[in-house]
DNA sequence: ATGAAAGCGCTAACAG
DNA sequence: CTGTTAGCGCTTTCAT
């Protein structure tokens, strides 16, 4: 590869001035300026970014941590990163977690070292003091999809609402004339899907229908566990005419189990998904459900961040957080009547 | 963040002696090496790894270029990538090209000022000429999943024997007393394609089934256009009792038309996919699919690209190519009588 | 308007 | 066994 000396020597100037006429800061003669686009014409030169990261303390890089890339909401949520990254002049470094903390640490650790710019985050459980002390450090991140209910006005943010979009998704089954709702209830450490859970609740209390504990099922082992709970809800003495899964794959599972036992979707229940991953529409019946932004609230978090990296160049420290809550949209498909 | 001169000082010793130590290249007096250690302790310091980088010419980063992460087979190799990557100090980078050359173009252009340590490529159609020309240029490379027919032999690859591997399915579909079998038939362009229909053709002749092109749909628009042929096909005056798509996506378009026609898999027809994505044990029926262990062509994949990566290190120039083959797997799940 | 020089943090001869 | 020095490629004062 060729360098800047190489290019300011072919020019017959110093590499300050490849410098200064490649970065526009400064102006340079006109005629000069002219040589040295040439002279970087004929030589393909591309500047070398490490070189520029070590010099500036910025790489260009920003890093998206993920539970799994596998999971099907993240792809989404990362194309959607990735492309405002790439047309910004950043890339990106993928990160997956496994939601194991000791992994996410290391990975912030290294990622650190790599003065990576900065970080969207939508890994951590539980316990994400380690999440908040990489703000604290000053560095730009944006929590997307998940985040705990303290972070709140503290950490930047991009979400759905989730009670809300519980509740309108809920109501909707309601309006068109549920009135046994059933619950697929994800992991109660997320906030998320505890918002989930009040939306559902408080839909059925506004509806003027009953709360049953019977009737939600709360995720033990993996999303496969509501195979056999919602076999068992089907056979209570009073079964649900609908069932709302707090995310998609859950309603896969649903649909299966129903499937399997003979009841028929959404003759004998309906079934109301959450998320909108691709498949949705592929399954059989093609799924309703509430659909979340996924590709635009990856989109989002980017320019979040972009904005907080800028903004920390010009001023040395991090704006205030700014939290983005993104409408969900209900998309009506076949599994509900 | 504290950098080697700041342990040097406070272990009294000079910055080449702490990078002895951090490296292990060179013996130093234990009882020094000792003082060292305890000032990284202190300090908590991390290598500048940009920093090292520009030093030595390698950036620990490896890039992974997909067609689109939110391509169900994607996640599962990048997913492969990643995990042997971390395990070796390597961050991997995401590049979605969309399968757009000035994309990949522009993209490996960036990658190259940063140094990156290798390639690993899954994006091209059809000419890939930028793709050899990288290789030729000296940079570690393989290609997965993908590549073409004169590649073979010149490049590294790893991938499944999709003309066996179509074969052996649709020779299941025959033993298992299919006659009529139809073809889902992806994108000619890509060379994984035409083996495909290649394994498909032969395993007829040697079944003494005759070739039926009325049989062949041949994909024009996107996996969509199998919806309105799969409907075409079995309208037909002697209807196939058996699809075979040459991927799973493909199957479940496939297998909505036919729901929305009354015909009921596998009773009336057999549907065999490729791939063996996350989401095929899901649908209704769960697919039967010839299944790529995408994950592992993703671990191996990386691990080729690290042996590549030290070889040069080591001798200065790319070791002779070599080429992965992996098994597949057929996996009889419902969708198949 | 441009060049010289210093320095980002690290490693690797080269001395000693 | 350890310190000094130079340099990876770039940007940025500071002179001129």
């Amino acid at each position: 590869m060729t360098n800047i000396k190489d290019v300011a020597s072919l020019a017959g100037v110093s590499a300050s001035t490849v410098s200064r006429v490649l970065n526009g800061k400064s102006y340079v003669n006109e005629a000069t300026r002219q040589r040295v686009l040439e002279a970087v014409q004929q030589t393909n030169y591309r500047p070398n970014v490490l070189a520029k990261s070590l010099k500036m303390g910025q790489s260009k890089m920003i890093c998206i941590m993920v539970p799994s890339i596998q999971n099907s909401i993240f792809p989404e949520i990362t194309r959607g990163v990735e492309d405002v990254a790439r047309k910004n002049g950043f890339s990106v470094i993928l990160c997956n977690t496994d939601e194991d903390t000791a992994v996410e640490k290391a990975y912030i650790d290294k990622m650190k070292t790599r003065w990576i710019d900065g970080f969207i985050v939508c890994s951590s459980i539980g316990d994400a003091s380690h999440i908040r002390a990489l703000r604290a450090e000053g560095f730009p991140l944006v929590l997307v999809n998940r985040f705990a209910e303290e972070d709140i006005g503290k950490m930047d943010i991009v979400s759905v609402d989730s009670f809300q979009a519980a509740y309108n998704g809920v109501k909707y089954l309601i309006t068109t004339g549920h009135r046994r709702i059933a619950l697929a209830y994800g992991r109660e450490e997320l906030f998320f899907y505890r918002e989930r859970y009040r939306g559902y609740c408080q839909a059925l209390a506004d509806g003027g229908i009953p709360y049953d504990e019977a009737l939600v099922m709360r995720e033990t082992s993996g999303s496969d566990s509501f195979y056999g709970m919602t076999q068992e809800v089907m056979r209570l003495d009073s079964p649900p005419d609908a069932i709302f899964t707090t995310s998609d794959p859950k309603a896969f599972v649903v649909m299966h189990a129903l499937h399997d036992m003979g009841v028929r979707i959404p003759r004998d229940v309906s079934v109301l998904g959450f998320d909108n991953v691709n498949l949705s529409s592929m399954v059989e019946p093609p799924l309703s459900t509430v659909a979340q932004p996924l590709y635009e609230m990856g989109a989002v978090s980017a320019k979040n961040l972009l904005r907080q990296i800028r903004y920390k160049e010009q001023n040395g420290q991090l704006p205030a957080p700014v939290r983005h809550v993104l409408e969900v949209n209900l998309v009506v498909r076949r599994s509900t009547r």
